[in-house]
DNA sequence: TCCGAAGCTGAGCGCCCGCTTAGAGCGCCC
DNA sequence: GGGCGCTCTAAGCGGGCGCTCAGCTTCGGA
């Protein structure tokens, strides 16, 4: 499960769960290799070389190269999650917790797009029982957000005639800023997920949209 | 799989333009294949074995895998950038040349998803020069959608604060349909595009939409 | 002081990759 | 009929891949 990722000192790490120190930064050059060049096109001499290390190291920490994926696809995901309850779960109305998840999503795929270009696009890399579980992990995603604009629409404040592909296109929406984010570009994670959000209420048929 | 789009007075089938057979069943056979695998999982020997030759044959047509995936995208990319051309040009309102740009594109990308999936996902896998030609294509996707986009709120017909965020946000909409189309999933891309000509024209504000 | 466990490296194994080459089959034009 | 060019195959080359292993270093505990 993810928990917190605290050192003694209160700062927050990104990949605090993962030990010890080598297997994190294992993993971290994983992340980056695979981000950039894609998991198959990556080898294991380029993962250790990153780390500072020799390509048997790695054989320490991980049993294969699809471990290294597997890891980094789970703890992706959780993290995903977690950001996207959190905000869902939050005091409000539909409206304002639908803004806020899409806000929180959109933020998390744009800061962290190396992580989530790895979760999302290498995803048939793994083995049948791993990719299942991260597909579970994506189906609690979709529940979320169902759930939010079911909320909605209950209370009256959504117009939405198909609940179901209306849900699958707010999700895609937000997944695939993974993809064409570039740090280089104009916009900050923060101003992409605000955009998002009102675009996303305007899908849903918000009856009151807060002032932009 | 489709292959034979019929013929009435000479319209050619979806790879038709591709010649001689050999070479057009080759690369069919690598759409498959990148479409399943991703390209730097598929080898030649599986591509040519897909089209019922020896591995050997590939590089008489062809003089590297890397051309092929060159091939399937550039064609790929002109195919969508005509469909999306074709309806942004079309008579009517802005509301109605956006519906139609984003119907007649997402069910492309979904009625060809395989398609779709080697020309979006796979590009990192092209060279410098290669990449630049496929970019260049792509930008005149946007401008088009973009174009639409900005007739409407000059006529103001619709509402929308950033233009070229919700022209990014559309574009994306869409070609996320290829990740997660499913041909055995509940939607035929007919019901997507609609849907999805639906939730766009909300996004922009349009001041009338069409009947639901 | 010594010992065993843990972490890491240099060397390298066996496999399969993209791609090449020599040559066979076959239709076409003179 | 015969040479030619196009298409295709069987065989295989060089190389880089994922991964392994023997052995070195380091270090905490008895």
């Amino acid at each position: 499960m993810s928990t917190a990722e605290e050192t003694s000192g209160g700062e927050v790490q990104p990949w605090g769960e993962v030990t010890p120190d080598a297997a994190r930064r294992l993993l971290v050059a994983a992340v980056e290799a695979f981000a950039e060049r894609g998991y198959h096109a990556t080898t294991t001499r380029d993962i250790a070389g990153r780390a500072g290390m020799s390509p048997a190291a790695l054989y320490i920490h991980y049993k294969t190269k699809e471990e290294l994926l597997h890891r980094i696809s789970r703890i992706g995901h959780e993290k995903a999650l977690d950001v996207l309850r959190t905000a869902a779960e939050s005091e409000g109305g539909p409206a304002e917790r639908l803004a806020e998840a899409v806000r929180s999503f959109v933020r998390w795929h744009a800061g962290q797009h190396t992580v989530a270009r790895v979760v999302q696009y290498e995803l048939d890399a793994l083995g049948p029982e791993a990719r299942a579980e991260i597909v579970a992990l994506r189906r609690q995603n979709d529940a979320a957000v169902r759930g939010i604009i079911e909320d909605g629409v209950a209370a009256g404040d959504f117009d939405v005639p198909d609940v179901r592909g209306t849900t699958i296109a707010v999700l895609s929406l937000c997944i695939d800023v993974a993809r064409w984010f570039n740090v280089n570009g104009p916009r900050t994670p923060d101003e992409v997920g605000a955009l998002y959000a009102d675009l996303v209420l305007r899908m849903v048929g918000a009856k009151s949209r807060p002032r932009p």
